[in-house]
RNA sequence: GGAAAGGUGGCAGAGUGGUCGAACGCGCCGCUCUCGAAAAGCGGUAUGCUCGAAAGGGCAUCGAGGGUUCGAAUCCCUCCCUUUCCGCCA
């Protein structure tokens, strides 16, 4: 939710974000005219009840009862209006930021780097759902028996390699040493505060989900009936509310979150893509990246987060290359919107293996989590959110580290956490 | 799942229909005292909206929403949450 007063004042601002990122249908006049008939009711109704605390001060009954009488249907427009106003409010997405490209779709989004070169082979290589059956490992039939269609078990050698690859990163988001010298390397000045590991719950109350921005569309989440509980997409729409009404102090901040947890997508829309593996699937683990930071420092923030990515993508030898999101592509929420492309040989181009979404305070207003600065002022944090890990990271693995014999070979950073293996066998 | 108690300011905790945005204490901030600190004393110390140049005023908020009443922290209903006992359970 954007600030009302910055809506007013900026107007010709906002018009152009509704217009790059194609919410023309938000009308900016009608929510003005609601915000100023709402304070104007209000104001009335302010005045109302200043008349009738008095009365009721005074045990003046008849009064009293004239004003109950008089206030019954101002209480009920103002309600009304309050009830479209907040409407229209929830419906006007974030601005982009100055440096995120104007474009429609996909199509624009701009590369902004990238990093390694695409590994020459000497056979044709295999896509991962291949690798993934030929060795046992990744098992769609049975899934879809059992559960449906997009979904799979994950077998042998890959599970150890999933768990490993989680302890990698872990190790990386829990040493302030080296995510010293990520951000020195990347020349970002921030203070690299240890993340805090997290396995957070996977369902959450529907209120909340709205709270995060993230309710809609509600088409992709999963909702069960019994409780009125929506599966959540990602560990940060659990991480995101921890600090709901809270208040920081200044000193507290940046706080970060790494939370571990199962996702889960409903993939509506999608019928007939990526159907087989583990590419895009209902339910997939995900190690997520959650930051609070004071407003000033949230591009840096955002930046450090990316730089986390690229160290693991470094680390792990697989090629990338860093996109920007037009304003077409971008979520509602989303200020600035990276997303991470690795490598895939087997597809031979670039797929998303990690987004990080600056949010700014967008999702704090509506969560209303706040610091108190140095001077006393109280405003909203900015928020961040960006993968750590995901379950497409291994894909990324097995196409690229895949040899001739048909095996995969563990990418070195990883061979000490799957026990010294150095291959991926066959699973019987 | 059954039974009971309860949710009040940063914390702790009083308040069962009006004089309560809310006692007392702790914490925090400022001042006095002091070379300085501690102690002591004095004063201040919630959030949001709104009017105002400011001083200051108004409205709302005692878990959330609704209701009764001229008047609700206090009574009623629904929901959320916490605690205790019983049951069940990885």
């Amino acid at each position: 939710m954007l600030d009302i007063k910055f809506i007013k004042e900026n107007k010709d601002i906002v018009a152009v974000a509704l217009k790059n990122k194609n919410r023309e249908d938000v009308n900016l006049d009608e929510l003005l005219s609601l915000y100023e008939e709402k304070k104007s009711l209000r104001q009335k109704l302010d005045e109302l009840n200043q008349k009738k605390n008095e009365a009721a001060k005074d045990r003046n009954i008849e009064e009293g009862k004239r004003l109950k009488e008089e206030g019954e249907t101002l209480e009920k427009n103002f309600a009304e209006v309050d009830k479209k106003y907040l409407k229209a409010m929830l419906s006007v997405p974030n601005i982009p930021s100055l440096d995120t490209p104007i474009g429609k779709d996909e199509n624009e989004n701009k590369v902004l780097r990238t990093w390694g070169e695409p590994k020459a082979f000497s056979f044709k290589p295999k896509e991962h759902f291949e690798i993934g059956a030929d060795l046992g490992i990744i098992d769609n039939e049975t899934a879809t028996e059992v559960t449906g269609p997009r979904f799979a078990y994950l077998k042998g050698d890959l599970v150890q390699l999933h768990f490993a690859v989680l302890n990698f990163v872990y190790g990386i988001l829990g040493n302030k040493e080296i995510l010293k010298k990520i951000a020195d390397d990347a020349k970002i000045e921030i203070d690299p505060k240890p993340f805090l590991p997290v396995m957070p719950p996977v369902m959450i109350k529907p209120a909340t989900m709205n709270r995060m921005a993230r309710l809609e569309p509600r088409d992709e989440r999963y909702h069960i009936d019994s409780d009125d509980l929506y599966l959540i997409g990602s560990a940060e729409h659990t991480l995101g509310p921890m600090h709901m009404d809270e208040v920081f102090e200044e000193k507290e901040l940046p706080i970060r979150y790494a939370g571990y947890s199962n996702a889960f997508r409903r993939e509506a829309g999608t019928y007939g893509k990526d159907m087989k593996g583990i590419l895009r699937i209902h339910e997939f683990y995900k190690l997520e990246m959650e930051s609070f930071c004071l407003p000033e420092n949230s591009y840096k923030e955002q930046d450090f987060l990316v730089a986390i990515q690229e160290h693991i993508n470094k680390v792990l030898n697989l090629p990338y290359q860093i996109i920007i999101c037009c304003t077409g592509d971008m979520g509602d929420p989303d200020h600035r919107h990276i997303d991470v492309e690795t490598w895939m040989p087997g597809q031979n181009k670039y797929r998303e293996t990690h987004s990080a979404d600056h949010m700014a305070g967008f999702q704090s207003r509506r969560l209303n989590t706040r610091v108190k600065r140095a001077d006393g002022r109280i405003e909203h944090v900015h928020m961040n959110d960006a993968t750590a890990f995901a379950g497409r990271t291994l894909i990324a693995i097995l196409e690229n580290y895949q040899t001739e014999d048909g095996k995969v070979a563990v990418p070195e950073a990883l061979v000490p956490f799957m026990g010294g293996k150095t291959h991926i066998e066959k699973a019987f």
